[in-house]
DNA sequence: GCGCGATTCAAACGAACGTTTTATTCAAAC
DNA sequence: GTTTGAATAAAACGTTCGTTTGAATCGCGC
């Protein structure tokens, strides 16, 4: 139900992707969702709520997979530390997972999330804390104990470039087509996925060595 | 010479740094730069152009030293390749040191530089690439033979994930206080810089070692 | 069939935008 | 002292923005 919410979110997703908050305009994103323009004040209240809305809409529903499939894994596990590669899997996968499902062909719900971690209006700030905050401490556990418990700072560096790693190479992976001059289909998302769960779980347990002497 | 010039590109660095390219105003921009609001077209030609020049008054010296100490590096080598984090090294410092020169207290033309690589206008898309091309053939090169000539596409996913973790630690660098719950001193970039260039190298060794029987 | 809240619509609002215009100031050349 | 071209200044340009208004329309309980 409330058909008129749902395509004006949508519309919103592809248009903040492109443009960025402040370059996506109302007028344009009503017209493609083909509603009236006052229907963004009638339905969301303004602009930044709607922003926030498209944000959550993809969110929500990501990070409680998440937390259902780490939760999972650790009642497998029966006390013992998960494997680092299989807590960046669940970290990762359900990113791509409603991309996959939609078979959409960009990740414009990805970079319209993404937007709010690279802007610094205080509503977007607050946006970024309220998504994080749901999963950043139940998987900086998972890798502190995966990683043998090292320094505090080097699982929140971790877990700061695992973020970077994730959200970039979504974000920004039309520059596939740059950095391999046209070689790498940058459609074959389930490649892109593996290569990238590899490079982070690889950077993750470089920072977790860090220091160490051979054991 | 040309001190107006130089006044806007800095103060435009710091206005699309926190706004983003739409959200940042000639106005204000001008207004901070304490220079009439005309000066922008007269001396650019218009909000583009201001833009390139924003950037690329970054990216040019940071490209020409890494080329520079990549040469050297590699003049010192005597044909062999390069161990990984070495280049990495040079591919990260150069980024950072314009900021500890600086003693400036955030990474708004890091920011800046990275709006251009999440939004999707043309002339940013163009942008992009002239930046990129300076320096990724070289760079390419080099990883591939330090990781002992991979196939292709891991050479090239290598990459793409390289730059984003490197561009977003930098532009999103404030979420280091959020992922550690403030425990972490964000003004330490030394630190920063470790963990990155370990984390960095650790990820394009797994992508170079995946699918290898040990050697 | 009537009443009523929810929703949609066309039109207009004031504000802010990037840019242009026209005039003025300035410094060096002759 | 006059001229000349570059640089700055104030004001206005037309456009587009997010939002609001007030009327029209819809859907359903009674």
């Amino acid at each position: 139900m409330n058909e008129t919410r749902t395509k004006i979110i949508e519309a919103a997703e592809c248009e903040f992707a492109k443009m960025g908050y402040e370059g996506a305009s109302i007028r344009e994103i009503t017209q493609r969702a083909g509603v009236n323009i006052a229907a963004v004040n009638y339905h969301f209240g303004g602009k930044e709520a709607l922003f926030k809305e498209t944000v959550l809409y993809r969110v929500r529903p990501i990070n409680r997979l998440r937390l259902d499939l780490l939760q999972s894994a650790l009642d497998a596990s029966e006390g013992k530390a998960l494997p680092l590669r299989q807590i960046v899997e669940i970290i990762v996968r359900p990113l791509f997972a409603c991309h996959i499902e939609n078979n959409s062909s960009d990740f414009s719900y990805m970079r319209s999330i993404g937007k709010c971690f690279s802007e610094e209006r205080d509503f977007m700030k607050d946006l970024h804390r309220e998504a994080l905050k749901e999963v950043l401490g139940a998987f900086s556990n998972a890798i502190s104990d995966s990683l043998g418990n090292p320094d505090f700072p080097k699982v929140a560096y971790g877990m700061h470039f695992l973020s970077c790693s994730i959200f970039g190479s979504m974000m920004q992976h039309t520059r596939l087509d740059l950095v391999s001059n046209g070689a790498l289909d940058i459609n074959d998302v389930e490649s892109l996925v593996e290569h990238l769960i590899d490079f982070v779980t690889g950077g993750l347990n470089a920072i977790g060595e860090r220091g160490k002497t051979s054991s």
